[in-house]
DNA sequence: TCTGAAGTGGAACATAATGTAACATTATTT
DNA sequence: AAATAATGTTACATTATGTTCCACTTCAGA
């Protein structure tokens, strides 16, 4: 079922590259994060997911249930669990999340500048703004890869 | 089954974007509307869709249980979810409206400027006046992309 | 142990969102 | 036709929110 997360924010990584959970998702957040939020790497675009706990432990279940012997499969769970980066909350928190720093080369989030948190229903995606913008007009970007197509039992995943 | 909203209303948004919602359609939404109305693009026109959270959380689960690995259905759901304002009534409220910024941008809707609101039997459609009676005309407006052929599964969505 | 880089937390500021009340216009009733 | 009620719009006051600044902590390597 659904947690309700949607719509898109402009907002700004401060210099050490944290960002602030808009208020209006916040209680979404806390009951389903279980404590946690995950980022991680997008496999086929260059922007970021961010799952709340609870969604993230189905998600990687998922992968991880598929073994490691096909190619496709193999090189999917390198970009999703192999990136991953777990945050703590505190219930009481104000929601500061700090996006590693290779997190942000890969999305190209730059310190200090303006990016896109996008409510997809259960998780976000964090883009670059640039980037943000020339997907909804329906532009390629640098740095995505939509060649390849996928096994069924990973088209089967609710990514 | 329908609900039963039909009709134009002229209205204008104030300074900061918000609309009333036309007082025939109050009743009628508070028994549709479960605590919430949603606004997001509309996937052909430079058009706003407005929902009652009953039929909202019907179609954007169906979008959401796609899965996000098929590019067509990624940008569908990017336009539909990615962009959808959550407002939030209290049942004895005057159901005003506001209309984000993002969204006026897409739909030309400028404040302090009219705009028409169309009933479409279970949501409604917000237009710049201008280009709702270019429409009516049978012409085309700027923004139109009814181009694109979409994959079975998000045709059989009732958007 | 010292030093520098990276991460964390609190408070203050500016701005955006929200709520309230008054006004003007339209519709309805007597 | 006049009076009353209902409705949409405007203007102002209040609250909430995101961002910045600065001080503090942690950790790794010299």
């Amino acid at each position: 079922m659904s947690l309700g997360i949607y719509g898109s924010s402009i907002l700004t990584l401060d210099s050490k590259g944290r960002m602030a959970i808009p208020a209006r998702y916040r209680d979404l957040l806390r009951q389903s994060c279980e404590g946690s939020i995950v980022v991680t790497k997008d496999p086929q675009y260059p922007s970021l997911m961010i799952y709340p706990g609870k969604l993230w432990k189905e998600i990687s279940n998922r992968f991880e249930d598929l073994g490691g012997l096909n190619q496709k499969v193999r090189s999917m769970q390198w970009k999703i669990l192999g990136n991953a980066s777990v945050t703590e909350f505190e219930v009481s928190d104000r929601m500061i999340l700090l996006i590693p720093q290779i997190l942000r080369d890969f999305a190209s989030l730059k310190t200090k500048d303006q990016v896109a948190l996008v409510g997809m229903g259960s998780k976000f995606e964090l883009w670059n703004l640039e980037n943000w913008e020339r997907k909804q007009a329906g532009l390629q970007v640098e740095g995505e890869d939509t060649s390849s197509d996928l096994p069924p039992s990973l088209e089967e995943i609710p990514l």
